[in-house]
Order: structure tokens, then sequence, then C-alpha cells
DNA sequence: TGTCCACTGGAAGGGAGGGCTT
DNA sequence: AAGCCCTCCCTTCCAGTGGACA
């Protein structure tokens, strides 16, 4: 061995690594023994849905909070323990089923029931198909699966609201009404939401069922969160890996935007990985810093990079007004700039009726600022204006190689460096 | 006080695409 | 193969609207 060689190796061996083993533990996603500062929702929970466990419905339960005050972990905690107190204590408990659908993902009445319908169908060709089937069809085939064994069935529809925005109530209705059509089985439904309001467009029926319980998970104090932070910090990372002031500043800068434990542990990891690939030895408060404008960038990134092209091209449509001076352009602005596009790059457009659609997307989405201003004679219209850098989105936006060509190729008077 | 502008946003429905059923 | 269902994306139609202006 040369002198040259073994530096070489020390130079990466003698580096003392930041993580531990499993990095998964600062997401959100991660599930940890125990939730700081969650025990009175956890026990409350746990004494209504214990009557699962002796074989008799638990109340339906509805569950608010803003993101990140744990609703969702805490749910996830309490089907893994529930499940875990049958298989442990066999013959003094029933069996429950405790199938967890995020709302978000699944969204349809059919794709709620088709779900839960098979979670009880092991045989893959014996799944309900996600499409192709009726509805009652698949309500049917659900009720008769939850019917087959005297057991209790648990749902959790996490972001419940949503489902209830885009395709009604019908689906809550059906679900609550259930255990009227069951000889053996029963049925409770949890929901999650974030939006206190949702419940204003259920049925009465379905609002005093589904909430025959309810519950707030209010949001964490900075100090709570540097509790949860250090719990994750002790699992995930080793020890002198980060500088005292880290998970106080993480911890600080989640609750200021209403304490979001989800915030505060991203914020933590992405510290963490950045500080790891900057080859330092130490997490220290600049890592922080660089994790919150990361976070933000890929935020944007993730969203704008996925849009679908129409939308891209009006999202590249307000760009081009802002660009060429206007503070904010109007919905008829914007469709014409965007319909010159279409007409640039060869593509048929869409009506201006479906652009408003697409507008209130890119709003909803975060990425532009819409809002309803009404001009006397002038008209009423939208005033749209970007909400995020004109040069990350025109960087994100080149990503996509029609996009870019429009971008470079347009023969715009004022084309200049800015794009 | 009524008019009028430039939209907004709800409703209905078409059609493509996925898939099942008979 | 024909008939059906469901979802998604979109168009067409149109009543409704806030507020400047005559």
């Amino acid at each position: 061995m040369t002198e040259e060689s073994t530096s070489l190796f020390e130079k990466y061996t003698d580096i003392r690594p930041i993580f531990k083993k499993d990095r998964d533990i600062l997401r959100p996603s991660y599930i940890p023994e125990n939730l700081p500062h969650r025990r009175k929702q956890i026990e409350s929970l746990a004494s209504i849905l214990a009557t699962a466990l002796q074989g008799s419905r638990p109340s339906n339960i509805l569950i608010f909070g803003k993101t990140g005050t744990g609703k969702t972990a805490v749910m996830k905690y309490l089907g893994k323990e529930i499940k875990a107190a049958h298989t442990t204590n066999e013959g003094r408990f029933s069996a429950v089923n405790f199938i967890y659908i995020n709302c978000e993902i699944v969204d349809t009445q059919y794709g709620v029931l088709a779900h839960v319908g098979n979670y009880f169908i092991q045989d893959w060709d014996e799944r309900i198909p996600f499409t192709g089937w009726s509805t009652e069809k698949v309500y049917n085939q659900l009720r008769e699966q939850i019917d087959a064994r005297e057991e209790v069935t648990l749902i959790v529809l996490d972001e419940i609201d949503k489902l209830v925005y885009k395709s009604g109530d019908d689906v809550l209705f059906h679900l609550t009404e259930i255990n009227a059509d069951l000889h053996q089985g029963k049925l409770s439904i949890v929901g999650i939401s974030n939006d206190l309001k949702f419940t204003e467009f259920l049925d009465t029926r379905v609002r005093s069922r589904l909430g025959e319980e309810r519950m707030v998970f209010p949001p964490y104090n900075a100090n709570q969160l540097q509790d949860i932070l250090r719990q994750r910090a002790e699992l995930a990372l080793n020890d002198d890996a980060i500088d005292p002031g880290v998970i106080s500043l993480c911890a600080a800068l989640a609750a200021q935007e209403h304490g979001d434990a989800r915030r505060a542990l991203d914020l933590l990891r992405v510290s963490a990985e950045l500080a790891e690939r900057d080859h330092a030895t130490r997490v220290t408060e600049h890592f922080v810093h660089k994790a919150v404008n990361k976070l933000e960038l890929d935020a944007v990134e993730e969203v704008v990079s996925t849009l679908p092209t129409h939308s891209k091209l009006v999202l590249l449509s307000i760009l081009i007004n802002e660009r060429e001076g206007s503070l904010y352009s109007t919905t008829g602005e914007v469709y014409d700039t965007y319909r010159e596009l279409c007409r640039q790059h060869g593509m048929n457009h869409l009506t201006q009726r479906r652009v408003t659609d697409l507008i209130s997307e890119l709003d909803m989405l975060g990425i532009i600022n819409a809002r309803l201003k009404s001009f006397g004679r002038g008209g009423r219209t939208r005033e749209i204006s970007l909400a995020v850098s004109l040069y990350e989105i025109a960087d994100v936006l080149r990503q996509d190689e029609q996009i870019k060509d429009l971008i470079d190729s347009r023969p715009h008077q004022n084309q200049t460096k800015l794009l």
C-alpha cells in the first residue's frame, strides 16, 4: 500500500456519517413507537375504537386539525395497535379490519368502494377492477365481503373533504347506512380533514351519522415540535451530528407555520441531507436556512413539472405577460397570449371556460395569485400574477422539451435574457 | 338608479379511454 | 361484437355579478 492510497481512503472512512442507517425515520410518514404530545388524543380515540375489539361497532368519528398536527400518524398508530391487540390476545379480542384510504389519491365513489372491497380479496383474479363495474355492483360486493365475517371493519378516510368536494357525499351516504343491511359484519368510519367547513356540504343525515364523535387536533407549539424532532433525531442521526441550535431553529420555523410537524421534520431531514452532501461533519443552522430554500424550490418544481401541457401554456402566458411589464394580467389577456402560443405551436387551443378552470387550479396550487376584481364598466375578472419567482418557473418550464422550444423561439419584440 | 362590461362558475352533456358482461 | 359502466377532460350554454359610469 502506498501512502497515497491510504490517505485516499482515510478521507472517506474518517468522515463520521450524519445519518444512522434508516433516514426514513425523519420522514413524516414514519410512525414511531410513541407519539409525543398526542397522548390525550390517542387515549380518547382508543377508548372509542376499543369497542371494535369486543366485536361491537364503534361510533363514527370525524377528526379535524391543520396539516402536520399528527392526525394521520395517530390513526395509523392506532391501526397498528388495534391489530397487534388482536394478534397478541387471540380469542379474547375479535379481529378488526383496518382500512386506510387517502382520498386525495382515491377521490371517486367507485374508487373508495373498490378499495374497501379489495381489502378482503386476496386472489388477484377476483379483485374488483379499477373500472368497468357499475357502482352498485361494487357496493354489493363490498357489503358481502364485510358481512362474510363477524368482525368490525374500520375505514379511515384521510382528507375526506377532497372526496366530498370532488365526488359528493353519495359514497358516505351508502357507507354510513350499510350497517342496516349487514347481518354479522359491522362498519365504522373515521374521517380526517383539515377543513372544518366541508361538513356543510354533506346531506344532514350523513353529517349526523358521520359526526357521531368529533375531535380537533390542536397545532403543536415550538417546544412540542422540538420534542418531536429530538425523538426522531436520536433515532435517525448519529450523536453529535447536529449543532444544538438546529432543532430549535427547525421547530421555530415550523411553529411560525401553524405548528406543522411535517414541515419541521422535512426541514430537519433536508438540512441533514444537505450537510451530508457537503461532506460536513455536523448539521449546522446554515444548512437549515439552505433547506428552507430547497424545500420551496422542490415544491415549485414538483408542481410545475407535472402540470399537463395546456396548464403549462397558461402558466407560460402569465409569465410572458408579467415579463413584459404588467404587474398582473386579466383572464382575457392571459387567454389571448395563450391562444397565440397555441397558434405558434400548431396546437388546438382550449375554450376560455376551460382556461378559467386551469387558472383556478394554478391558483389553488399556489403557483399564481388570482384575485377576483371588478373594474366597474371595465367588467369583472381575475387579477392574475405569479406567486413564485419568474426565473424559477421559467427554469422548470424549460425542462419540458415542447415548452422549451416555445420559450426560446418566441418571436416577441421584447425577447430578453430574462427567460 | 339603471346600464353595461368582462367575465365567473354552475349545469349538462359529449366523447375518448379504460374495462366488464353477455 | 355489442352493450354497458365509470372517469376524465373538455365544450356549450347561460344566469349571475361587482362596481364604474352616465
